[in-house]
DNA sequence: GCAATCAACTAACGCGCGTAACTTAGATCA
DNA sequence: TGATCTAAGTTACGCGCGTTAGTTGATTGC
């Protein structure tokens, strides 16, 4: 049997200069027509043979060495905490895909080690990180947090095009792009008040994060749109865990204010929404039968294998991703960024909850 | 106010031979000094005078450079479907703590792209992935699953170290780790013997696949030390959902066999547990009080927010993904391998559903 | 007093490739 | 027929760095 181990082309190290020899012309002959130049004029017939010389030898592009050459390269830098938080990949994925399709490589750079590091140690393996890619020679950097908030990026970022995905700086001196939470919270509620409710229990974050902040502005927007009043009595906040939502929707629950129990709950996060579903059957209520629920975040591993499963507002991560690689790409490329803060929408996830 | 936009280094391009001619030395001195190579003999005030300008100059090495003239890289290739999977994500993140401890990068090939693509337009990809990072001049590659299995990885993929982490290949011809399944079975078997139960109920994947029937050998196993007799009609497969982990709950609840119903219940995976429980709760029974569960993977954002949260046997994929850097890392050093497969141990993770 | 040793460097080459500037043989044109 | 132009290439340089093979002046050994 013949050794199947390796093709001509493992022997490493096949270079222009060997395909340039085995199709008989110059190094430079290899070089355009590899790279398709337009301005440069080669014979269709040597450009055959030189395609073949590349199949036949095996020969495979240097990528570190065509970046020290032409200056450029075809890396984007990613840099976030994500890395662990099943929670928010998808913007790694919907980076990855867009990436692979612009033909650019993604240098994840994980900011977060071990557990619970103070914030100042935390800061300073960022700027590592951003430092390491800076010596990869990016040609941008992707910033992505966990969870939309405000964060203060390492200066030496700004050394290079950056873009903020899930996030925004304080200045607000870099393009950014994060969820629509307020559309989301709007749409949320739209549904449930389509569905019939007029008593919308709303069970809410800490308030004082943009998603809090920006789903209850949707919440309100709704009940605006529809003429119905806000009853205040109808509005918690609670601890972002499914404890959390089991104390506040029996909270909810257990209140007969001047017009009794809410007919529907909005849950800000679908963890929330795990422990509100605890509550009802507790109740003796079923969903959506007695009340509907809605969740936000659509965690897939909750909202799709609770029963009934969640109707939730899902937080585009993936669209983010993308969204987040193409804006580098007219960033490097030197177009002018048209808005400094993009949002992308949060589309309502219809299940059997409502 | 100064301009704080930019320190020296901003301006792209600050080489060695910048360093250099700062400090008055020749750019091999530099190098000599950044590599710090011992057989080099650079005075202390030299050296010093050198890391002075480096520092002033904002002087940062270009890793491209650096790989082609030094004819190595620091990165390793990983590939995997496990970008989108929540999952299997840890194994990411192992992987790239561990690279960045050993000062390595991580180039990440996403080959999972769009829905449900045929198994042939898959492997393409797999192959295109394993091109990509071949011309980025990888040192070794890491080919990681979302789920333990035997797999067929691409060809070239043999052509440079190779290690497969959460799967094997079917001819077992490359290093490969995959979780200890067998143990974390008998592990989570024994825990229930220990807490006095003998009729345990056994909820199974799809019988085919290694995490089923390493999971069922070690329940098997611990039965066995405990010289307690297993009864075939405690065993049951389900489908690895919440539906099916119900409904096999209920199967086992209503069975009165020879000696009634389990008092414990072993689920092969957490998602059959989130099932089982509702089957608990509708027979009006109390976890743990009157029946004991644990799960297998510990699925974060089920088993920790189910109520009570759920006791469950953890994959170590973070483990599994540092495991394998550090083989890939043993592997181009050139090393021989010990083990071809290496098997990593499930720990049992206590919660409160036993 | 002179060869041998050694510390402290430097000159020069090449890694694999992109690219601007040049060459050459044939076609075109006045 | 000689000047001009173009197609089809090639020569040569440099990207930033690692590394081998020197070079040079001071010190040592006898």
């Amino acid at each position: 049997m013949a050794n199947r181990t390796t093709p001509a082309s493992a022997q490493r190290g096949v270079t222009m200069a060997d395909v340039a020899r085995h199709a008989g012309v110059s190094r430079t002959a290899v070089s355009f027509v590899l790279s398709s130049r337009e301005t440069a004029s080669i014979s269709e017939d040597t450009k055959h043979r030189i395609l073949e010389a590349v199949q036949t030898l095996g020969y495979r592009p240097n990528a570190g060495a065509r970046a020290l050459a032409s200056q450029r390269s075809d890396w984007y830098g990613l840099v976030t905490e994500i890395v662990t938080a099943p929670f928010a990949v998808n913007i790694i994925k919907g980076a990855q895909d867009q990436a692979w399709l612009d033909k650019r490589f993604l240098l994840i750079a994980s900011t977060e080690q071990g557990g619970g590091r103070p914030d100042s140690e935390h800061a300073g393996m960022e700027e590592a990180a951003v430092e390491k890619l800076l010596e990869q020679r990016v040609a941008g950097i992707l910033y992505a947090a966990t969870w939309h908030r405000a964060v203060s990026v390492p200066e030496i970022i700004r050394e290079i095009p950056t873009v903020l995905i899930n996030c925004f700086d304080a200045e607000g001196t870099l393009p950014s792009i994060v969820p629509d939470e307020r559309g989301g919270g709007r749409r949320a509620t739209e549904r449930l008040l389509a569905a019939g409710h007029r008593r919308i229990g709303f069970i809410n974050l800490d308030p004082d994060i943009p998603a809090a902040v920006g789903r209850l502005e949707g919440y309100y927007d709704a009940l605006a749109t529809a003429g119905v009043a806000p009853d205040p009595g109808l509005i918690v906040s609670g601890h972002a865990t499914a404890d959390g939502g089991y104390t506040a929707a029996r909270e909810l629950l257990d209140r007969s204010g001047k017009a009794g129990r809410p007919t529907a709950l909005f849950c800000a996060n679908d963890r929330m929404a795990m422990g509100a579903y605890d509550a009802i059957k507790e109740h003796g209520l079923a969903i959506p039968h007695d009340i509907a629920v809605i969740g936000f975040d659509n965690q897939e591993l909750i909202a799709a294998y609770l029963r009934p499963k969640l109707t939730t507002v899902a937080l585009p991560f993936e669209e983010m991703g993308a969204l987040g690689v193409q804006t580098l790409a007219s960033l490097t490329a030197g177009q002018p960024i048209t808005a400094h803060q993009q949002m992308v929408d949060c589309p309502l996830l219809e299940r059997f909850s409502v």
